[in-house]
DNA sequence: ACGTACATGTAACCAGTTACATGATTAA
DNA sequence: TTAATCATGTAACTGGTTACATGTACGT
Protein backbone atom coordinates (compact mmCIF):
# COMPACT_ATOMS: atom_id res chain seq x y z
CA UNK A 1 0.00 0.00 0.00
CA UNK A 2 2.43 2.29 0.49
CA UNK A 3 3.43 3.29 -3.47
CA UNK A 4 -0.05 4.13 -3.02
CA UNK A 5 -0.49 5.85 -0.19
CA UNK A 6 2.97 8.29 -2.11
CA UNK A 7 1.35 8.71 -5.19
CA UNK A 8 -2.08 9.86 -3.31
CA UNK A 9 0.04 12.20 -0.93
CA UNK A 10 2.13 14.05 -3.38
CA UNK A 11 -1.13 14.09 -5.76
CA UNK A 12 -3.17 15.50 -2.97
CA UNK A 13 -0.04 18.56 -2.22
CA UNK A 14 -0.55 19.25 -6.22
CA UNK A 15 -2.00 17.20 -9.08
CA UNK A 16 0.74 16.44 -12.02
CA UNK A 17 1.17 13.70 -14.60
CA UNK A 18 3.10 10.25 -14.00
CA UNK A 19 6.07 11.71 -15.48
CA UNK A 20 6.04 14.71 -13.27
CA UNK A 21 5.45 12.24 -10.33
CA UNK A 22 8.66 10.37 -11.47
CA UNK A 23 10.81 13.51 -10.78
CA UNK A 24 9.21 14.65 -7.40
CA UNK A 25 9.76 11.10 -6.28
CA UNK A 26 13.54 12.11 -7.03
CA UNK A 27 13.33 15.09 -5.74
CA UNK A 28 12.13 15.74 -2.43
CA UNK A 29 11.07 11.75 -1.53
CA UNK A 30 13.92 9.54 -2.74
CA UNK A 31 15.51 9.65 0.85
CA UNK A 32 12.52 7.63 2.15
CA UNK A 33 10.97 6.36 -1.00
CA UNK A 34 11.65 5.52 -4.60
CA UNK A 35 9.90 4.06 -7.50
CA UNK A 36 10.57 3.75 -11.16
CA UNK A 37 8.36 5.50 -13.91
CA UNK A 38 6.62 2.04 -14.77
CA UNK A 39 5.60 1.75 -11.17
CA UNK A 40 3.97 5.05 -11.69
CA UNK A 41 1.90 4.60 -14.70
CA UNK A 42 0.94 1.20 -13.61
CA UNK A 43 -0.43 2.45 -10.30
CA UNK A 44 -2.03 5.57 -11.55
CA UNK A 45 -3.68 3.77 -14.04
CA UNK A 46 -4.83 1.10 -11.09
CA UNK A 47 -6.06 4.58 -9.16
CA UNK A 48 -7.91 5.64 -11.65
CA UNK A 49 -9.95 2.09 -12.71
CA UNK A 50 -10.87 2.35 -9.02
CA UNK A 51 -12.50 5.85 -9.36
CA UNK A 52 -10.03 7.69 -6.93
CA UNK A 53 -8.16 9.74 -9.50
CA UNK A 54 -9.46 12.33 -12.32
CA UNK A 55 -7.34 12.14 -15.32
CA UNK A 56 -7.12 15.21 -17.70
CA UNK A 57 -5.75 15.23 -20.91
CA UNK A 58 -3.63 18.35 -21.36
CA UNK A 59 -2.76 18.69 -25.05
CA UNK A 60 0.99 19.81 -25.86
CA UNK A 61 2.72 21.36 -28.54
CA UNK A 62 6.02 19.16 -30.09
CA UNK A 63 5.90 17.36 -26.76
CA UNK A 64 3.46 14.29 -26.05
CA UNK A 65 0.44 14.82 -24.33
CA UNK A 66 0.04 15.09 -20.74
CA UNK A 67 -2.02 13.36 -18.40
CA UNK A 68 -2.62 15.33 -15.32
CA UNK A 69 -4.11 12.83 -12.44
CA UNK A 70 -5.58 14.61 -8.81
CA UNK A 71 -7.94 13.16 -6.28
CA UNK A 72 -11.42 12.66 -6.46
CA UNK A 73 -13.27 13.27 -2.88
CA UNK A 74 -12.92 8.71 -3.01
CA UNK A 75 -9.32 9.52 -3.32
CA UNK A 76 -8.82 12.00 -0.56
CA UNK A 77 -11.25 9.36 1.91
CA UNK A 78 -8.57 6.97 0.86
CA UNK A 79 -5.09 8.70 1.61
CA UNK A 80 -6.49 9.69 4.79
CA UNK A 81 -7.46 6.42 5.81
CA UNK A 82 -4.20 5.05 4.59
CA UNK A 83 -2.50 8.30 6.77
CA UNK A 84 -3.64 6.60 9.70
CA UNK A 85 -3.44 2.96 9.15
CA UNK A 86 -0.05 1.69 11.66
CA UNK A 87 2.95 1.34 9.50
CA UNK A 88 5.05 -1.67 9.89
CA UNK A 89 8.49 -1.08 11.02
CA UNK A 90 10.89 -1.28 7.87
CA UNK A 91 13.69 -4.14 7.84
CA UNK A 92 17.18 -3.64 6.44
CA UNK A 93 17.93 -5.51 3.20
CA UNK A 94 21.59 -4.35 2.12
CA UNK A 95 23.02 -6.52 -0.59
CA UNK A 96 26.69 -5.04 0.07
CA UNK A 97 25.98 -6.04 3.95
CA UNK A 98 25.57 -10.04 2.52
CA UNK A 99 28.30 -9.38 0.39
CA UNK A 100 30.51 -7.88 3.43
CA UNK A 101 29.15 -11.20 5.62
CA UNK A 102 30.79 -13.04 2.74
CA UNK A 103 33.64 -10.87 2.42
CA UNK A 104 36.45 -13.80 2.60
CA UNK A 105 35.34 -14.73 -1.00
CA UNK A 106 36.88 -11.76 -2.41
CA UNK A 107 40.27 -10.67 -2.82
CA UNK A 108 40.87 -7.85 0.18
CA UNK A 109 42.23 -5.52 -2.95
CA UNK A 110 38.94 -6.01 -4.38
CA UNK A 111 36.76 -5.61 -1.40
CA UNK A 112 38.36 -2.78 -0.93
CA UNK A 113 37.51 -1.01 -4.51
CA UNK A 114 33.54 -1.73 -3.45
CA UNK A 115 33.74 -0.48 -0.08
CA UNK A 116 34.94 2.66 -1.83
CA UNK A 117 32.62 2.65 -4.85
CA UNK A 118 29.43 2.35 -1.98
CA UNK A 119 31.34 5.32 -0.01
CA UNK A 120 31.47 7.30 -2.86
CA UNK A 121 27.75 7.10 -3.59
CA UNK A 122 26.61 7.61 -0.05
CA UNK A 123 28.96 10.62 0.05
CA UNK A 124 26.57 11.86 -3.19
CA UNK A 125 23.81 11.35 -1.88
CA UNK A 126 24.45 12.95 1.24
CA UNK A 127 25.85 16.48 -0.18
CA UNK A 128 22.13 16.11 -2.14
CA UNK A 129 20.53 15.63 1.11
CA UNK A 130 22.67 18.67 2.68
CA UNK A 131 21.94 21.05 -0.36
CA UNK A 132 18.07 20.03 0.08
CA UNK A 133 18.45 20.73 3.93
CA UNK A 134 20.03 24.11 3.14
CA UNK A 135 17.15 24.68 0.92
CA UNK A 136 14.87 24.19 3.40
CA UNK A 137 16.41 26.39 5.83
CA UNK A 138 16.71 29.57 3.41
CA UNK A 139 12.65 29.02 3.82
CA UNK A 140 10.59 32.06 5.57
CA UNK A 141 10.49 31.08 8.95
CA UNK A 142 6.38 30.79 8.48
CA UNK A 143 6.77 28.14 6.04
CA UNK A 144 9.60 26.04 8.24
CA UNK A 145 7.36 25.99 10.76
CA UNK A 146 4.73 24.86 8.80
CA UNK A 147 6.72 22.12 7.36
CA UNK A 148 8.59 21.14 10.05
CA UNK A 149 6.73 17.39 10.18
CA UNK A 150 7.49 16.79 6.22
CA UNK A 151 11.04 17.85 6.73
CA UNK A 152 12.28 15.02 9.56
CA UNK A 153 12.72 12.79 7.11
CA UNK A 154 15.62 14.37 5.30
CA UNK A 155 16.65 14.54 8.68
CA UNK A 156 17.04 11.00 9.29
CA UNK A 157 18.39 10.33 6.19
CA UNK A 158 21.53 13.15 6.97
CA UNK A 159 22.04 11.18 10.18
CA UNK A 160 21.61 8.04 8.86
CA UNK A 161 24.19 8.58 5.79
CA UNK A 162 26.84 10.31 8.05
CA UNK A 163 26.50 7.14 10.49
CA UNK A 164 26.89 4.60 7.42
CA UNK A 165 30.12 6.89 5.88
CA UNK A 166 31.78 7.09 9.78
CA UNK A 167 31.35 3.24 9.86
CA UNK A 168 32.66 2.48 5.96
CA UNK A 169 35.63 4.60 6.75
CA UNK A 170 36.68 2.92 9.62
CA UNK A 171 36.60 -0.53 8.36
CA UNK A 172 38.49 1.06 5.03
CA UNK A 173 41.22 2.05 7.88
CA UNK A 174 40.73 -1.70 8.93
CA UNK A 175 41.16 -3.11 5.67
CA UNK A 176 43.72 -1.07 4.74
CA UNK A 177 46.24 -1.80 8.07
CA UNK A 178 45.15 -5.59 7.19
CA UNK A 179 46.47 -5.56 3.58
CA UNK A 180 49.76 -3.43 4.92
CA UNK A 181 50.55 -5.78 7.95
CA UNK B 1 19.79 -12.45 -6.75
CA UNK B 2 20.53 -11.64 -3.15
CA UNK B 3 18.36 -14.09 -1.76
CA UNK B 4 20.31 -16.90 -3.87
CA UNK B 5 23.33 -15.07 -2.85
CA UNK B 6 21.98 -15.42 1.22
CA UNK B 7 21.07 -18.85 1.03
CA UNK B 8 24.71 -20.27 -0.93
CA UNK B 9 26.51 -18.33 1.89
CA UNK B 10 24.99 -19.96 4.76
CA UNK B 11 24.75 -23.51 3.44
CA UNK B 12 28.46 -22.84 2.10
CA UNK B 13 28.89 -22.07 5.99
CA UNK B 14 27.69 -25.58 6.96
CA UNK B 15 24.51 -27.32 5.11
CA UNK B 16 21.17 -27.73 6.53
CA UNK B 17 17.61 -27.49 5.63
CA UNK B 18 14.83 -24.94 4.93
CA UNK B 19 13.93 -24.88 8.52
CA UNK B 20 16.93 -24.92 9.73
CA UNK B 21 18.19 -21.88 7.57
CA UNK B 22 14.83 -20.02 8.69
CA UNK B 23 16.21 -19.64 12.14
CA UNK B 24 19.50 -19.34 11.04
CA UNK B 25 18.74 -15.81 9.10
CA UNK B 26 16.73 -15.03 12.21
CA UNK B 27 19.76 -15.05 14.64
CA UNK B 28 22.66 -13.93 12.45
CA UNK B 29 21.65 -12.14 8.89
CA UNK B 30 18.37 -10.70 10.20
CA UNK B 31 19.71 -7.08 10.89
CA UNK B 32 20.94 -7.17 7.20
CA UNK B 33 18.26 -9.30 5.06
CA UNK B 34 15.46 -11.49 6.01
CA UNK B 35 13.65 -13.62 4.27
CA UNK B 36 9.86 -16.31 5.46
CA UNK B 37 10.15 -19.98 5.11
CA UNK B 38 8.01 -19.66 2.16
CA UNK B 39 10.79 -17.67 0.36
CA UNK B 40 13.16 -20.32 1.90
CA UNK B 41 11.43 -23.27 0.32
CA UNK B 42 11.17 -22.01 -3.33
CA UNK B 43 14.68 -20.94 -3.41
CA UNK B 44 16.13 -24.34 -2.82
CA UNK B 45 13.69 -26.02 -4.91
CA UNK B 46 14.77 -23.33 -8.00
CA UNK B 47 18.61 -23.97 -6.88
CA UNK B 48 18.00 -27.77 -5.91
CA UNK B 49 16.69 -27.71 -9.25
CA UNK B 50 19.73 -25.72 -11.29
CA UNK B 51 22.01 -28.68 -9.73
CA UNK B 52 23.50 -26.14 -7.68
CA UNK B 53 22.73 -28.11 -4.32
CA UNK B 54 22.78 -31.34 -3.22
CA UNK B 55 19.72 -32.89 -1.13
CA UNK B 56 19.91 -35.57 1.61
CA UNK B 57 16.59 -36.84 3.26
CA UNK B 58 16.82 -37.41 6.60
CA UNK B 59 14.26 -39.39 8.32
CA UNK B 60 13.83 -38.53 11.85
CA UNK B 61 11.27 -40.37 14.62
CA UNK B 62 8.70 -38.12 15.98
CA UNK B 63 9.44 -35.60 13.69
CA UNK B 64 9.00 -35.01 10.24
CA UNK B 65 11.70 -36.17 7.80
CA UNK B 66 14.35 -33.22 7.25
CA UNK B 67 16.21 -32.20 3.83
CA UNK B 68 19.52 -31.48 4.25
CA UNK B 69 20.50 -29.35 1.15
CA UNK B 70 24.72 -28.54 0.71
CA UNK B 71 26.32 -27.29 -2.18
CA UNK B 72 27.55 -29.00 -5.26
CA UNK B 73 30.78 -27.44 -7.25
CA UNK B 74 28.86 -26.13 -9.98
CA UNK B 75 26.72 -24.26 -6.26
CA UNK B 76 30.12 -23.11 -5.03
CA UNK B 77 31.33 -22.00 -8.50
CA UNK B 78 27.83 -19.54 -8.52
CA UNK B 79 28.86 -18.42 -5.05
CA UNK B 80 32.14 -17.39 -5.80
CA UNK B 81 30.71 -15.67 -8.93
CA UNK B 82 28.01 -13.83 -7.16
CA UNK B 83 30.20 -12.68 -4.01
CA UNK B 84 32.38 -10.75 -7.27
CA UNK B 85 29.51 -8.86 -8.52
CA UNK B 86 29.46 -5.18 -7.64
CA UNK B 87 26.10 -5.03 -5.27
CA UNK B 88 24.11 -2.33 -5.35
CA UNK B 89 23.53 0.75 -3.12
CA UNK B 90 20.18 0.22 -0.86
CA UNK B 91 17.98 2.77 -1.17
CA UNK B 92 15.94 3.52 2.20
CA UNK B 93 11.78 2.38 2.10
CA UNK B 94 10.65 3.37 5.45
CA UNK B 95 6.94 3.33 5.04
CA UNK B 96 6.94 5.31 8.56
CA UNK B 97 8.81 7.81 7.38
CA UNK B 98 5.84 8.33 4.44
CA UNK B 99 3.38 8.83 6.80
CA UNK B 100 5.31 11.34 8.44
CA UNK B 101 5.95 12.93 5.85
CA UNK B 102 1.66 13.29 5.14
CA UNK B 103 1.80 13.40 9.40
CA UNK B 104 -0.65 16.89 8.56
CA UNK B 105 -3.27 13.92 7.97
CA UNK B 106 -2.86 12.63 11.58
CA UNK B 107 -3.84 13.98 14.78
CA UNK B 108 -1.19 15.30 17.41
CA UNK B 109 -1.50 12.56 19.21
CA UNK B 110 -2.30 9.73 17.31
CA UNK B 111 0.97 10.99 15.57
CA UNK B 112 2.62 10.77 18.72
CA UNK B 113 1.65 7.21 19.35
CA UNK B 114 2.36 5.68 16.50
CA UNK B 115 6.34 7.26 16.74
CA UNK B 116 6.04 5.83 20.57
CA UNK B 117 5.34 2.17 18.53
CA UNK B 118 8.39 2.52 16.24
CA UNK B 119 10.57 3.74 19.11
CA UNK B 120 9.79 0.63 21.30
CA UNK B 121 10.50 -1.32 18.33
CA UNK B 122 13.79 0.17 17.41
CA UNK B 123 14.80 -0.41 20.82
CA UNK B 124 13.80 -3.75 21.42
CA UNK B 125 15.72 -5.00 17.94
CA UNK B 126 18.84 -2.49 19.24
CA UNK B 127 18.72 -4.62 22.47
CA UNK B 128 19.13 -8.32 20.14
CA UNK B 129 21.69 -6.48 18.31
CA UNK B 130 24.18 -5.25 21.55
CA UNK B 131 23.31 -8.77 22.97
CA UNK B 132 24.74 -10.62 20.08
CA UNK B 133 27.57 -8.08 20.13
CA UNK B 134 28.27 -9.08 23.37
CA UNK B 135 28.41 -13.02 22.27
CA UNK B 136 31.06 -11.99 19.98
CA UNK B 137 33.03 -10.26 22.15
CA UNK B 138 33.24 -13.19 24.44
CA UNK B 139 34.62 -14.85 22.00
CA UNK B 140 38.21 -16.20 21.74
CA UNK B 141 40.46 -13.50 20.43
CA UNK B 142 41.43 -15.79 17.85
CA UNK B 143 37.82 -16.58 16.34
CA UNK B 144 37.16 -12.66 16.33
CA UNK B 145 40.36 -11.81 14.34
CA UNK B 146 39.03 -14.74 12.02
CA UNK B 147 35.34 -13.31 11.64
CA UNK B 148 35.59 -9.54 12.40
CA UNK B 149 34.29 -9.34 8.73
CA UNK B 150 31.28 -10.86 9.16
CA UNK B 151 30.42 -9.22 12.30
CA UNK B 152 30.91 -5.20 10.69
CA UNK B 153 27.08 -6.08 9.50
CA UNK B 154 26.25 -5.76 13.09
CA UNK B 155 28.29 -2.97 14.20
CA UNK B 156 26.62 -0.99 11.48
CA UNK B 157 23.33 -2.23 12.40
CA UNK B 158 23.82 -1.20 15.94
CA UNK B 159 24.91 2.29 15.36
CA UNK B 160 22.29 2.16 12.63
CA UNK B 161 19.52 1.62 15.06
CA UNK B 162 21.44 4.14 17.96
CA UNK B 163 20.77 6.69 15.06
CA UNK B 164 17.29 6.05 14.63
CA UNK B 165 16.31 6.22 18.61
CA UNK B 166 18.15 9.59 18.93
CA UNK B 167 16.12 10.74 15.80
CA UNK B 168 13.21 9.39 17.59
CA UNK B 169 13.81 10.80 20.87
CA UNK B 170 14.46 14.57 19.36
CA UNK B 171 11.01 14.17 17.32
CA UNK B 172 9.13 13.04 19.97
CA UNK B 173 10.05 15.67 22.62
CA UNK B 174 9.18 18.18 20.09
CA UNK B 175 5.98 16.84 19.25
CA UNK B 176 5.26 17.27 23.04
CA UNK B 177 6.00 20.40 23.09
CA UNK B 178 4.07 21.25 20.12
CA UNK B 179 0.82 19.65 21.89
CA UNK B 180 1.69 21.47 24.97
CA UNK B 181 2.24 24.73 23.75
C1' DA C 1 25.22 12.24 -35.63
C1' DC C 2 24.52 11.64 -30.58
C1' DG C 3 22.82 12.23 -26.23
C1' DT C 4 19.44 14.14 -23.04
C1' DA C 5 14.94 15.67 -21.57
C1' DC C 6 10.09 15.19 -22.27
C1' DA C 7 6.13 11.84 -22.19
C1' DT C 8 3.63 7.32 -22.11
C1' DG C 9 3.28 2.78 -22.31
C1' DT C 10 3.59 -3.08 -22.65
C1' DA C 11 5.48 -7.60 -21.28
C1' DA C 12 8.05 -10.66 -18.77
C1' DC C 13 10.11 -11.67 -14.91
C1' DC C 14 11.87 -11.72 -10.09
C1' DA C 15 11.04 -10.98 -5.16
C1' DG C 16 8.25 -10.79 -1.12
C1' DT C 17 3.82 -11.31 1.61
C1' DT C 18 -0.34 -13.53 3.24
C1' DA C 19 -3.27 -17.16 3.80
C1' DC C 20 -3.95 -21.85 3.94
C1' DA C 21 -2.78 -26.90 4.86
C1' DT C 22 -0.79 -30.89 7.47
C1' DG C 23 0.85 -33.25 11.44
C1' DA C 24 3.90 -34.81 15.42
C1' DT C 25 6.21 -33.43 20.04
C1' DT C 26 6.86 -30.91 24.15
C1' DA C 27 6.19 -27.69 27.89
C1' DA C 28 2.93 -24.68 30.70
C1' DT D 1 -6.04 -28.08 26.46
C1' DT D 2 -3.49 -24.68 24.60
C1' DA D 3 0.49 -22.82 22.70
C1' DA D 4 5.10 -23.25 20.88
C1' DT D 5 8.58 -25.68 18.21
C1' DC D 6 9.74 -28.73 14.58
C1' DA D 7 9.18 -29.53 9.49
C1' DT D 8 7.46 -28.96 4.68
C1' DG D 9 4.76 -27.33 1.39
C1' DT D 10 0.83 -24.84 -2.24
C1' DA D 11 -1.68 -20.85 -4.14
C1' DA D 12 -2.79 -16.29 -4.86
C1' DC D 13 -1.46 -11.88 -4.75
C1' DT D 14 1.26 -7.52 -4.43
C1' DG D 15 5.29 -5.02 -5.35
C1' DG D 16 9.51 -4.00 -7.95
C1' DT D 17 12.98 -4.50 -11.85
C1' DT D 18 14.52 -4.96 -16.60
C1' DA D 19 13.94 -4.79 -21.26
C1' DC D 20 11.60 -3.12 -25.05
C1' DA D 21 8.83 0.34 -27.90
C1' DT D 22 7.62 5.05 -29.78
C1' DG D 23 8.31 9.78 -30.99
C1' DT D 24 9.53 15.07 -30.61
C1' DA D 25 12.67 18.84 -29.43
C1' DC D 26 16.98 20.82 -28.27
C1' DG D 27 21.76 21.35 -27.58
C1' DT D 28 26.77 19.95 -28.98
Amino acid sequence: MSLRFAVLTLLDIEPGSGYDLKRRFERSVIHFWSASHQQMYRELHKLHGEGLLDCAEQPQEGRPDKKIYSLTDAGRDTLRTLATAPASTQKIRDPFLLQLFAGHHLPPAQLRAELERHLAEHRALLETYEAQNARFYKRPPEQRQRLWLAHQPLVLGIATEKTWINWAEQLLARLESEEAG
